[in-house]
DNA sequence: TGTACATCAGTGAACGCGCGTTCACTGATGTAC
DNA sequence: TGTACATCAGTGAACGCGCGTTCACTGATGTAC
């Protein structure tokens, strides 16, 4: 009588499955959620799914292969917050220098705010891989065709454009703003920042981005 | 005829072990640096020290317990390299404000470089636990008997003091330079930019302290 | 339209693994007299 | 100085657990004729 999360429902009247292999990754992807990588675990994946634990070899080549596809997963869910945050944002914004500024913000501010509301994804995006050692991906996109990286790289190119950060600055600056951004995040969701209440979070949030945005500036 | 690692040698004469729990400790931190805190296992420090599994119990309440332990050792082992890259780089200034600055970029590059040198120890010092909710504590302090959180406070204490940074923007500024210094670090040591080479990493990280000590000044 | 058959998705049973932890014990140490 | 005894550090054996993965299988599906 034991309760089963099943994507598909809770007894399969067909012996085939159907879709298996979507049913696995979506189990996948909601362990985790609950619990980070550590959570996406074969068997109970194939449980959810309502099939025996062995079934899952006819989809996914083993576990760590399961854990790169939910990955990408989170990696394209985090690109769709942030894209939804930079629309947001620039709307706001009444001339190019304050689109640029906002498009820039809004990205950091997206990251953030994905990584305290799904932190489970977060972290799962973020796990050591052996295999996968790039984020450009496809798979890992938003609605727009651009993975997270990439959005931060167009925001960038926003500020050099209007003039805001030098283009000599521009080059590698990706990593400076993610750094900073990705650090905050860490810092927050398990680290020592983990008891701040969420308005402070929020405020640091905003100091940061604005200290991103003045360092990266043009030298005074 | 396995081999075995042993801290007190490989077959004890007594039938006490004398300071197992000092044995255990130390095994527990060799393992982490080898493989992060997963690999902090504790019938595997009880095979370093030469000891049956449950002997651990007499001195570690359980598993978390040993790695609480570590944990600490990891944080104090951070504390000191940045105390040395402080002690090296504030030689080099030759007045208040150089001096100031050397301090904070100190702090950041000491920081990069442990986590870069010891990634296992530092992913165990910055791994979730339900126990620790505080990086204060006089166990994981350096020589100075500052803990690394204590350090960076110090060093942005300076800046102010020496009129670089506005004494508006130092409530928090620990948190901020923090973030972008420890985002570097977890992308350099299991992130996406996990295949930089040497030199690249050192650049960005001067430039991200450059980015950090621009981005908390008196605004223009 | 109907039948034979190949394909291959999911089954059933089992494996070895190493872990954390508990139990009742043994025997070396140091203290009280 | 010598003996009796309490303490408690380390032993030995065992537990249940859930995991990833392999094997030979069964039976539904769709295609070729």
């Amino acid at each position: 009588m034991t309760e089963r999360v099943t994507t598909t429902g809770p007894a399969r009247a067909t012996y085939r499955h159907g879709d298996l292999r979507r049913a696995l990754l979506e189990a996948g992807i909601s362990l985790a959620r609950e619990g980070g990588p550590d959570a996406v675990v074969l068997r109970e994946a194939t449980r959810c799914a309502g099939v025996v634990p062995n079934a899952a070899y006819r989809h996914f080549a083993n576990r760590q292969d399961l854990l790169d596809a939910v990955r990408s997963a989170a990696l394209a869910e985090l690109a769709v917050a942030i894209e939804h945050e930079v629309a947001a944002l620039e709307l706001l914004a009444h001339n190019a220098i304050e689109h640029a500024r906002a498009g820039l913000r809004a990205v950091g501010i997206g990251y953030l705010h994905f990584a305290r509301a799904q932190p489970g994804l977060f972290r799962t995006a973020f796990a050591p891989s052996e295999n996968v050692r790039s984020v450009a991906d496809p798979a890992k996109a938003g609605a727009s065709g651009l993975n997270p990286f990439e959005l931060l790289g167009a925001s960038l190119d926003g500020m050099v454009a209007a003039g805001i950060i030098d283009a000599a600055q521009r080059p590698g600056a990706e990593y400076l703003a993610w750094a900073a951004v990705h650090g905050l995040s860490v810092l927050v969701i398990d680290g020592p920042l983990r008891d701040l209440p969420d308005d402070q979070v929020d405020g640091l949030g905003q100091r940061l981005v604005a200290m991103v945005e003045q360092g990266l500036s043009r030298a005074r």
